[in-house]
RNA sequence: GGCCCUAUCGACUAAUGGUUAGGUCACCACUCUUUCAAGGUGGUAGUACGGGUUCGAAUCCCGUUAGGGUCACCA
């Protein structure tokens, strides 16, 4: 039989990251084994729909490389992909459940359920059914007459009181659970709609699920599924909880510790490919010898038997360093017009790809994502606007002005084209009036970038090109030395 | 609290009874140097604890501890 899988979210936000780790590693399954994978949208909860959120989850996903072979936005034979367009059959499967006897109807308010909770023991609730309104404690002709009325009911699972209930989940071996510890778990609510216990098993028998891969806080309901597959005797699927993803407290991963949303991440420039190749090593290692894996690599060693047992933590720190990597190995002219792009977000516009290819290829390697090179050198878009007192302070000497001066002119009248030729006309420079490098090289960074960091100068200068760069030395000299001067005489410089 | 899951350097992980417990990120040092990085070289650092089983245990079993998940007419 072939391998069908299936990512199934329920459209209440955006895409969680946990959630795409659970659908990458159904892609890389199904890919791995020539298999389907299916996108499901588990929307049984009106209370918690959230408007657009499923283009939201698509986009998302597509912007990871993950692609279906069904789905509400592909279509498919085992449609529709929407539950709430398949109230009709969880109905029926129900309703065959109570003809079987394997669940009945219970017509307890929310206020009664409430109520009865609080009388328990805080946290040991567990719906008796011998004593609540259902048809267990009530006459045939009662239940009847109820319905009949109109009375809101719910379908809840008949479930077996003393019976031990065996499973093998593939990342973490055989479970056993005895049916004592488990619910009689609400199947269909008084809305009609279902839970998604019920929901969740028909649609995989229907839609021919081989393999359930799902995160770890499924764990504690599959006793639930089972009594459903054994109640409607269908085979049940291969089963694999994923461990969590968590924060650095070692807490389930949220909001409150960082971003969470797969949009948060694209929002900051990570690329597709990098934050897939980090995300997929939470919990599963191909080769531990390296962390650098194309998708083809990923497909082709993924192994769900390998995955781990615990949680992993989810570290910016390595995202970062990961990201860093793809961005030093991707081809320069491709960066560019990524470039071009986040440069347009904030409003500056008009740079030509060769020169965004220069400045790419200047700075990558001294950032972690892409557009952070707009904010760690915005001196390649416009002149700078601050200068960095503490370096002026530190490197300027009362000779210095004069030795920019000198500088300057050259620089007009040589105009020097390559960072070889920069350095050649500071290096006779500095030959002829007896200085040092060092005595140039700052103040010159200081008075064209205002920062004390950066790529070699005579590259940022020849990227700049002598003109711009003649013209950020003269209106350094004659228009921000005044003034640094006369701040600093009331301090002591 | 009941039930369930989990436990290797700070982090991600490798080693499925025999290794000086390996790699990557981070960190530290050195190096390179024109600042900041990157690179190169080296280094610190781990099998939660206690019992078993075995010639031999990170690995198998039991217990303890710790962490997590879950206990809705949410998914």
């Amino acid at each position: 039989m072939s391998v069908r899988v299936r990512f199934a979210p329920s459209p209440t936000g955006f895409l969680h990251v946990g959630g795409l780790r659970t659908a990458l590693y159904n892609y890389l399954f199904a890919r791995h084994n020539n298999g389907k994978l299916i996108l499901r949208i588990e929307d049984t909860d009106r209370t918690r729909y959230v408007e657009n959120s499923v283009e939201n989850l698509i986009n998302s996903l597509s912007w990871a490389g993950i692609t279906f072979d069904e789905g509400p936005h592909v279509g498919g034979n085992y449609g529709p992909y929407f539950q709430s367009q398949r109230l009709d059959i969880y109905q029926k499967y129900a309703k065959e459940l109570i003809e079987s006897n394997l669940a009945y109807y219970a017509f307890d308010t929310p206020e009664e359920l409430e109520q009865a909770r609080a009388t328990s023991s805080y946290h040991n609730f567990k719906y008796n059914r011998y004593i609540m309104r259902n048809q267990f404690t009530l006459k045939e002709y009662e239940t009847k007459r109820l319905i009949e009325n109109g009375t809101q009911y719910v379908i809840r699972l008949k479930v077996p009181e003393n019976y031990t209930i065996k499973f093998t989940d593939i990342i973490r071996g055989e479970i056993v659970v005895n049916t004592r510890d488990v619910d009689d778990q609400v199947l269909l609510k008084s809305d009609g709609y279902p839970t998604y216990h019920l929901a969740n098993v028909v649609d995989d028998h229907l839609m021919n699920i081989t393999h359930i891969i799902r995160g770890e806080e499924w764990l504690p309901s599959v006793p639930k599924h089972i009594l459903l597959y054994n109640a409607f005797g269908w085979e049940i699927p291969a089963m694999a909880h994923l461990p969590l993803l968590l924060n650095k407290d070692k807490t389930k991963l949220s909001k409150r510790q960082g971003d969470v949303a797969v949009e948060d991440y694209i929002a900051k420039g990570y690329f597709a490919d990098a934050f897939v190749n980090f995300i997929a090593l939470l919990g599963w290692n191909p080769t531990a010898d390296r962390e650098i894996y194309s998708i083809e690599e990923l497909i082709e060693k993924f192994r769900l038997e390998k995955v781990n047992k615990s949680g992993a933590i989810f570290d910016v720190v390595k995202l970062d360093a990961i990201n860093a990597k793809y961005l030093y190995s991707k081809p320069v002219a491709e960066l560019a017009r990524e470039l071009q792009k986040w440069l347009e977000q904030k409003g500056l516009h008009h740079y030509p790809d060769e020169y965004l290819a220069k400045v790419v290829q200047l700075l990558r390697e001294r950032v972690k994502r892409l557009p952070e090179i707009i904010d760690f050198a915005p001196y390649m878009f416009f002149p700078p606007n601050d200068y960095d007192l503490k370096y002026f302070e530190k490197h300027w000497k009362p000779e210095t002005a004069e030795h920019l001066q000198n500088l300057l002119r050259i620089i007009k009248t040589t105009n020097p084209v390559f960072a070889q030729t920069f350095h050649e006309v500071v290096s006779n420079y500095i030959e002829q009036h007896n200085t040092k490098l060092k005595e140039i090289i700052h103040p010159l960074r200081l008075a064209i970038t205002g920062v004390s960091f950066g790529a070699g100068m005579f590259e940022t200068m020849e990227v700049l090109g002598a003109e711009e760069v003649a013209a950020r030395l003269e209106h350094f000299l004659q228009n921000i030395l005044p003034k640094i001067r006369i701040n600093n005489e009331n301090n002591k410089f």
